[in-house]
RNA sequence: GCCCCGGUAGCCCAACCGGCAGAGGCAAUCGACUCAAACUCGAUCCAGUGUGGGUUCGAAUCCCACCCGGGGCACCA
């Protein structure tokens, strides 16, 4: 087999060594290492490569530690495809970086008295280490680290674009609150039952001025494009994704309320039902709901105080569970309903949610279950005005009676003009009547909420803004980046407010804009927003005049394939996809979507459940890079399953793999043929199975089914083995070569020392990696016969080894020539007879209308039913089956066009 | 509650447009090699595809219902 030009000229400095006799895993990764460290087969984007572009990342990880099972896997899966494009020809960039800011490091560092910064570049010095030993096809030229002021410099450029053009801003919002601690808490800190998980005090909200990214603004495209990645990206995380940003199309409805000069605007998804609104709902905690209370008497406004609260100090968690009671207080102030003069009063209660639509809803009793739950808490009046049906379109019981609201399908009643409408016309001519009474207008929501980026945190991007008396001003950019300062005699420890705050030095600057004394905003971005970006940043890394070259992003980008876990599935990936959205419209990117393809690879597991300390079932890596050897560990990876699967560690069998290694490592041992022995003098079986394995290969990589790629090359192996071993093949044949050097290259993607120690045994220069991928000969996968399996009644009765392209009518008379057929029908008449040649006859004897026919003559050449098979091969058909013949098959020489020969059923 | 995936041998997994249920591996058993063991090599064992219907000449594959497992969203009006 012939190797692609893919292999440029590597200096050609090592001699094959033919000394080792036994499959040593761990001598091969010594020896191997430093050898790709002078020859870099992976550097990429080199001047004057004319190879096509491909773009392949890992999501790069966090450093907190060394690397884990999880990052073998995904670094192994990754790996393969980045490995593969490079045999096909490519210039394959597959760099690597460290989303090295974040909070792991500030909490070494308050508890154990670390430096951040150090203890972070350790654990990258570490990483890398094992990266390397790992053979990651990293190249190791294009490097970066998000903590890295050349990096988080360019983070606050896209802060400051983003603020020019209004999609950075700052507002208040409420947080969760710790009162003991003083201290801002995260929503993974709040426990269950709403106490903070450091303190135990009862969490609380409490109003903070954060920044925000508005990714609401994009929330329709971030939604609309997910349709053009369909197929390329998995469809789970599609519809995530969909869910995340949660599209609703409604109605913004005006209410006029009474002793209130403006009207109050409700969004709802079912403007048809408006007359049946029975009541209003504002949410507890919104500034609506306290205006509207300061208004009213004071008793009322007494209750309302006690009932927020209340609110403020229920946890995030209890508001959400569903099944909870509702509750709620009236605030004696009414609405009136546009659509009929109807006066509604108006509660407030945590049911309705203050940063959802208006914050403010029109209740519908009856067609809404939340408000018949609160309707039938409180009293209020239930009206139904949609006569829903049941299947068998009985009447569906009156909700207030029921208590179930009746939210389907049906027609309008007591709804004056849209009486008679079902649901869809009706919303319509609900919309189009508000509309022109000017008290309302279609709309649509999304569950999706604008991105809060502002952490009270050391360890991290400082907020390009400095705050003066007259307001906020942007850092100039030729003063980026805004340092972090050294983290020595500030506390780090959460105090709600950032510790950047306490660094007078730092924080106290004059403005940009007088001169006047000024201070920074002690804030720091959220690690997704350095995340969000980073894989544009990779093709120009070392470039300090810009985040990335736009012409180089042009050709490189978007990335051709990414590889991550599906933990990012919504939050990173979302958020990329926005800024790359934005990006693109202000004129640096050509593309608006980041990633082309996705591949989420599962988790590895350990007896069921995921690793974890408090369940003692962690398996180190480095033990198993120790015990089984770093190829044997990436190819149990790569074989385990389908890469999106999650693998159980206690499943599978490295050292299995290592055999496997080992056998095909004495493959290349055993070859004693001479390198470049010409292929076609050898044996011909061996090369149509080789051809054949990398055809079938080469599809099973493309389609990311490795476990099956990998299954495809064992037989190989072992076709391969059995041919050596064999009296008439030996290991001098030149197939036999071939076909060794075609598991090589294949294993190349897998098990990269094992692979590169092959190639060395056949006599070849490192890099394997470049070695290229092999070219099938389309002739030698030509299949001579196939068996042709007849049923009768759809039960296989007889085999037949036929030509691959026999004729339907030829094919039905050897079916019905067969005694096994006959046998098994009995001679009873023939109903049907389904011919789908080359493969399959199946005869269904019946009280059919065709006559059973006695055995036709053979006429049609010498076929052979695979019972006596043995005296010579199937009859030829066609001249490609005669061209792709090869030697130590010779067909019997009855070729020739054959004469159609009619069914027995006829026509 | 809504939506999405998945159930094939003791285990991990294959099976193209509906066409012989088995490619590969693990484990197990037996045999060869060995003084013995390991390694290696060879062989054997094992399911009728979660359940029940339907469509079809023919269903792991398509349709319906259900069971089990996993995941996402969830008081979003």
């Amino acid at each position: 087999m012939t190797q692609t030009e893919a292999g440029t000229g590597v200096p050609a400095a090592h001699e094959p060594e033919r000394d080792g006799e036994r499959y040593d895993a761990h001598a091969l990764q010594e020896k191997w290492l430093p050898v790709w460290d002078e020859l870099k087969p992976f550097r990429s984007g080199e001047p004057g490569d004319t190879r096509p572009k491909k773009y392949v990342l890992d999501m790069f990880p966090y450093p907190s530690g060394d690397l884990h099972m999880g990052h073998a896997e995904a670094y192994a899966l990754g790996d393969v495809i980045a490995r593969y494009w490079l045999q096909r020809g490519f210039d394959v960039m597959h760099p690597i970086g460290w989303d090295a800011f974040g909070l792991p490091a500030e909490n070494a560092a308050i508890k154990r008295g670390l430096d951040p910064r150090a203890w972070t570049y350790d654990n990258i010095a570490q990483q890398r280490a094992s990266m390397r030993r790992y053979a990651c096809s990293f190249d190791w030229d294009r490097v970066l680290h998000t903590s890295d002021p050349e990096y988080y410099k360019w983070n606050q450029w896209l802060f400051l674009k983003l603020y020019e053009r209004g999609l950075a801003y700052r507002k208040d919002s409420l947080v969760n609150w710790d009162p003991v601690d003083q201290t801002v808490l995260a929503n993974e800190q709040v426990m269950p039952d709403g106490t903070s998980e450091r303190s135990g005090a009862k969490v609380v909200k409490k109003k903070l001025t954060q920044w925000y990214f508005r990714i609401t603004e994009y929330a329709d495209r971030l939604l609309d494009d997910l349709d053009t990645l369909e197929g390329t990206w998995p469809s789970k995380v599609i519809s995530m994704q969909r869910n995340w940003i949660g599209r609703s199309s409604g109605a913004e409805v005006e209410f006029a309320i009474e002793g209130r000069e403006q009207p109050v605007t409700v969004y709802t998804t079912r403007p048809d039902t408006l007359h049946g609104a029975t009541f209003m709902v504002v949410a507890a905690d919104s500034d609506l709901a306290e205006e509207l209370a300061a208004d009213a008497e004071p008793a009322v406004r007494a209750a309302f105080e006690e009932y927020r609260t209340q609110v403020q100090e229920t946890s995030e968690i209890d508001r959400l569970a569903t099944d909870r009671e509702k509750t709620g207080v009236p605030l004696g102030r009414f609405a009136v309903n546009p659509v009929n003069g109807e006066r509604l009063p108006i509660w407030a209660a945590d049911y309705v949610l203050a940063d959802y639509g208006t914050g403010a809803i029109m209740a519908v009793p009856a067609h809404d279950q939340r408000d018949l739950d609160f309707a039938r808490a409180f009293g209020l009046p239930v009206r139904v005005v949609v006569d829903v049906r049941d299947a068998e379109g009985n009447a569906l019981p009156d909700p207030a009676e029921s208590g179930t609201a009746t939210a389907g399908d049906g027609v309008l009643v007591n709804s004056g003009e849209l009486d008679g409408l079902d649901k869809a016309a009706g919303v319509a001519k609900a919309i189009e009547l508000l509309q022109a009474a000017g008290k309302g207008r279609a709309a649509k929501n999304y569950r999706l909420r604008d991105w809060l980026i502002s952490r009270q945190r050391y360890w991290g991007t400082p907020i390009p803004i400095v705050h003066t008396d007259s307001g906020e001003v942007p850092v100039p950019e030729d003063q980026l980046p805004v340092l972090l300062p050294p983290s020595e005699g500030l506390n780090l420890t959460p105090k709600g407010t950032s510790p950047l705050g306490a660094a007078e030095d730092w924080v106290n600057v004059p403005s940009p804009v007088d001169g006047t004394p000024a201070r920074r905003d002690p804030d720091t971005m959220d690690t997704f927003v350095d995340s969000s970006w980073y894989f544009l940043r990779f093709v120009s890394p070392e470039d300090d005049t810009q985040p990335f070259d736009r012409d180089l992003i042009a050709q490189w980008g978007p990335i051709d394939q990414y590889v991550g876990g599906v933990t990012h599935a919504i939050l990173h990936l979302l958020y990329a996809r926005f800024i790359t959205k934005v990006l693109h419209d202000m004129g640096y990117l050509p593309f608006d979507e980041p990633f082309a393809r996705l591949l989420n690879q599962g988790m590895v597991l350990m007896e069921g459940s995921a690793m974890s300390k408090s369940k003692g079932n962690i398996v180190r890596l480095s033990d198993q890079l120790d015990e089984h050897g770093v190829d044997a560990v990436r190819l149990t990876m790569s074989f385990a399953g389908p890469p999106e699967d999650d693998i159980d560690w206690a499943d599978v069998s490295p050292s299995g793999s290592a055999k496997f290694l080992g056998r095909a490592w004495r493959l290349a041992r055993d070859v004693t043929s001479e390198r470049g022995a010409d292929p076609t003098a050898g044996d011909a079986a061996l090369r149509a199975v080789t051809h054949r394995s990398v055809h079938e290969i080469t599809q099973h990589v493309e389609a990311y089914r490795f476990n099956v790629a990998v299954a495809r090359l064992m037989e190989l192996v072992n076709a391969t083995r059995k041919a050596i071993d064999s009296a008439d093949v030996g290991p001098a044949d030149p197939a036999v070569r071939e076909a060794t050097e075609a598991v090589a290259v294949v294993l190349s993607l897998f098990a990269p020392y094992a692979a590169e120690d092959m190639w060395s045994l056949l006599g070849h220069e490192p890099a394997v990696a470049r070695a290229g991928w092999p070219v099938v000969d389309e002739s030698l996968l030509v299949q001579e016969t196939v068996t042709c399996v007849v049923q009768v009644k759809g039960k296989v009765r007889d085999r037949l080894e036929v030509a691959p392209d026999i004729t339907e009518d030829a094919l039905r008379e050897l079916a019905l020539a067969s005694e096994k057929v006959q046998a098994a029908i009995g001679g009873a008449e023939l109903r049907t007879v389904v011919v789908r040649a080359p493969k399959l006859v199946n005869i269904v004897p019946g009280p059919g209308v065709r006559p059973a026919r006695p055995s036709p003559p053979s006429r049609a050449g010498p076929p052979r039913r695979s019972g006596s098979r043995g005296t010579g091969s199937a009859a030829p058909a066609g001249s490609r089956a005669s061209s792709a013949r090869c030697a130590g098959r010779r067909a019997s020489p009855s070729t020739g066009p054959r004469p159609e020969p009619r069914g027995p059923a006829g026509r």
